[in-house]
DNA sequence: ATTTATTTTTAGGTAAATCTAAAAAATTAG
DNA sequence: CTAATTTTTTAGATTTACCTAAAAATAAAT
């Protein structure tokens, strides 16, 4: 099987690939990876001798189908994982990353199939990110980013692009969270910050935290 | 915190002292740990300098108070993870071991605190291992060997001292668990295989298999 | 009480995953 | 289209936890 490190890139290579469409560059994945660019190239030039990625020198790397397979199998964990803190151990959405990103590299098939079984087939994470099945399949429901709302829009918060803890803490302290029906009511042209109606309150936000808020629309 | 190699060693020390009341020798702990005992004794010397063993050189290893706080943390947590995959995820006990040896490297104290109170506090995992409480307190209750026993002894198995698949199977095939109410009816001279009386029926087990079963004698 | 055998330690080395510093390639700018 | 800048790769070290082989200490046997 693969190693901690080996999963963690490929992992983030997966992420990464929304936004990199023509393969995840170096220093992207570094950052990611908080760790330096030539630690990056070693370990890519390893993914890429396992057939876990297609790589050329200075072009940027992409998962493999393989690749790809494990990413999901590490990711359905964590989602999986999370749903299980929260669900059966009173863990809040802001507490769930950190330890999910060690339960995440648990190597048993029995262990994850029985864990879903468990918790009757969760579809979603507590932060809104669907959990990929057995087959690495999953849903992707339309959604937009809060930010890329206009006036009047009518929508559903159903995902956080940032959950850093810091950022959940605050939409507690705002109280809102996954599910929260609003209305844009306002955008105000000199800074992008944005008016909303959420359960009868009005609460307005900044450009930065509605970019990280996703939104179905009616 | 500690590595996960260190958690290990510092395991196998505090399973190793019950037979090594003078301090754990080298050789011992090496086939323990399945490695070398050059191997052995670089690993102490670290835990000698982070004060979580007393060593010196030629006279075997002990665990310092903090070493043994870290160990039954350990144990702890090794024996909730085999409780809550017997019980939660349909986990049969031969299928625990290796799993729960991956699991008890998890950090997080909220996680071992929510998972005890998920499950009720259990007092013994699926062996008969007494499970340590937070404090890294646990019941021992008297227990003995079935090899030890003498004819027309009567008692109940409460442990096994090989917890390995393999002999878990046997006991499985023989029909006979934790909770097995026995009376010895005969002890063969000539190599000690031992007769019993299992749920009215009788069974003949080898010297080898009886030093394997805890019995609590009535 | 020496010699022999066993155990333990030391010395030197390896593989994985990281690092820093410098070289090479690619990109951007004038 | 060169020149400057940025990105990426290479080269050489470091750390952890191992290893083998040889030396040193302890234990056992004659």
């Amino acid at each position: 099987m693969f190693s901690l490190s080996e999963e963690n890139y490929l992992k983030a290579i997966f992420h990464l690939e929304r936004n990199y469409k023509g393969g995840v560059s170096t220093n992207a994945l570094a950052e990611e990876m908080e760790t330096k660019a030539s630690s990056v190239t070693d370990m890519v030039k390893k993914l890429s001798e396992k057939n876990l990625v297609k790589y050329k020198k200075y072009q940027g790397v992409k998962l493999s189908k393989a690749g790809r397979k494990t990413a999901l199998e590490v990711i359905r964990k964590h989602r999986l994982w999370e749903y299980f803190l929260v669900e059966k151990l009173n863990f809040s959405w802001d507490e769930v990353h950190d330890v999910a990103e060690e339960l995440e590299h648990i190597k048993s098939d029995k262990l994850i199939t029985e864990l879903d079984k468990f918790l009757e087939y969760p579809r979603r994470d507590p932060h809104g990110d669907p959990i990929p099945d057995a087959q690495g399949n999953f849903v992707q429901t339309s959604k937009v980013l809060l930010s890329a709302c206009k006036k009047s829009d009518l929508g559903k918060i159903v995902g956080v692009k940032d959950s850093s803890a810091a950022f959940l803490q605050y939409l507690d302290k705002l109280d809102i969270g996954l599910g929260s029906i609003l209305e844009v009511r306002h955008i105000e042209d000199f800074d992008q910050s944005i008016e909303l109606e959420v359960d009868s309150n009005t609460i307005t936000l900044s450009h930065k935290t509605a970019s990280n808020l996703y939104i179905q629309l009616e």
